[in-house]
DNA sequence: CGAAACGTTGAATGGTTTCAACAAGAGTGG
DNA sequence: CCACTCTTGTTGAAACCATTCAACGTTTCG
């Protein structure tokens, strides 16, 4: 439900086209107007809540559990996870964080870090300073409303990990978290509907999903076998989409309906193809 | 962060004694006042926010996945729960909604309920129309905070229950569910640290904890032989939180730092000793 | 080159499900 | 009032899925 300031309409919304504007990419301002259209004012608000650009090397700790923060993070560009580490030492990844993802946004009320944070890839971060939100979000109810769709957005993506890990089996969840990450992809520019590329080792894949990096590898054995699909090398190629989405039981509108179709031209893609679906790919 | 108005400080949070000062308990406002300490006209405001009372039967659908709505529901009393369905047939339990509790926020960015919602025991609901909700917090980002601090509570029980799903054995899933449960009642002035009334099926929670109802029976068997904890004729008995505890690496922060010590005060404890905890013993 | 992280495979073990069956209480309709 | 059904709880045995243990090859990186 956008919420205009009274002026003329469609002018509103401009903040959906930002990264024609400037020349800098905004993740953080995109992800903001995909919730709430923003007036050109509200949409300077919101990039002036930005702090300090990160650059970070792959497995690097952004986020503490239990620590004590001050800021969320939002991502330009790489790939990090966000998770738990139980008493008995099993690690659960509760989700995975792709350009244009805001994590930490949680903390804002008890600044104290939910889960700890860690990048996958070499990764760009904008900090996004609590106390700047609080400032901006006192004076602006729209910009309030904003993060609240943004909060929303993220239950809804745990519900459907929820559904992964309860009442999915293996085959099912492997593909319904690949098919998940590539429409997440799109919806900011990268991946297709062919497949994409994935940094996710299987050890990772094993924590998100409640399986052993073992039994992973054997279930991408059997995925691969029966052509439905293969990850291999860091990248994923989907081989049947139609089976695919019919036996995971994969709704696209769950992400859609939290990043419409207007995402894409918000987060430019990526600077050249073999970068973009390959970038790290030479490790292997 | 409460944010105060600019009177005079401990004044402001008037909302947290309501139950108190009006005759009527008021859930919706409880929860809302738990999150952001409110002035008192904002508290007048929010209490507004609420239409109809509606008393419904066990086993009432509330609301119907993908399914239009307008409106939240702020349960005052009873027990429900949200569900998803997949399309072999299986049901996964998302949550489980006690008093105090609001279900169906997440719709007010869609205006599509994200899960299904069903009475457990007969319950009174208060209406939270969206339409209100957008007209009070668009004049007042310090209820959009509150809303927020709503959802990122929301946000922080998936969490819980997607560790108990991903990495938690039987045993530590059932016993964890059984106590955030009580915890959760506690913070609302039900419950007690010895046990608590529970409503809930084998079957449901079998559905909540990715398990099959028979392997609950088998567990809850265990569970009591081991002298841990009993769950039969609708009442749970701990009989040693210490070691529940530490076996299931349960943190009663989670549940504390989203409802303050304050909370009893907002929802008085029940009427009389019997009914609060046993009110459905009689079906058995 | 050695260490560390990742991927891969086999065999044995064990936790969960499935299938099947029965008992008990609640509610319904003849 | 009494069959009748429906829901819930309970138990046993067989089948299955996933884990554990163990081992080995590969790649990356210091």
């Amino acid at each position: 439900m956008p919420v205009t300031d009274g002026k003329a309409g469609s002018v509103d919304t401009v903040c959906l086209r930002v990264g024609e504007m400037t020349p800098i990419t905004d993740p953080f301002l995109t992800r903001i107007g995909v919730a709430t259209a923003l007036t050109r004012d509200q949409a300077e608000v919101v990039r002036r809540l930005q702090g300090r650009l990160q650059v970070v090397p792959p497995r690097t700790t952004i986020v503490r559990e239990n620590a004590s923060v001050c800021k969320a993070y939002a991502i330009r560009e790489g790939w990090a996870f966000a998770y738990k580490i139980l008493p008995d030492g099993g690690r659960q990844v509760v989700d995975f964080l792709l350009p244009g993802d805001v994590v930490g946004f949680a903390g804002l009320f008890s600044n104290i870090a939910a889960q700890s944070c860690e990048t996958i890839t070499e990764a760009e971060l904008v900090e996004v300073p609590y106390a700047a939100v609080r400032r901006a979000g006192g004076q602006s109810s729209e910009l309030m409303e904003a993060f609240l769709a943004l909060t929303s957005r993220e239950r809804d993506k745990l519900v459907e990990h929820l559904l992964d890990l309860g009442r999915r089996d293996s085959l099912a969840r492997v593909a319904h978290l690949l098919l998940e990450l590539d429409y997440r992809l799109q919806s900011v520019g990268r991946g297709s509907p062919t497949g994409f590329a994935c940094p996710i080792s299987q050890y990772l894949l094993a924590d998100a999903l409640g399986l052993t990096a073992i039994h992973v590898n054997r279930v991408l054995r059997k995925l691969r076998v029966v052509g439905l699909l293969t990850f291999r090398f860091g990248h994923v190629t989907f081989h049947d989409l139609d089976r695919l989405i019919e036996m995971t039981g994969f709704d696209p509108a769950y992400v859609e309906r939290s990043s419409p179709s207007l995402a894409p031209f918000a987060l430019p893609p990526a600077r050249s193809p073999a970068e973009a679906f390959e970038p790290f790919h030479a490790r292997h």
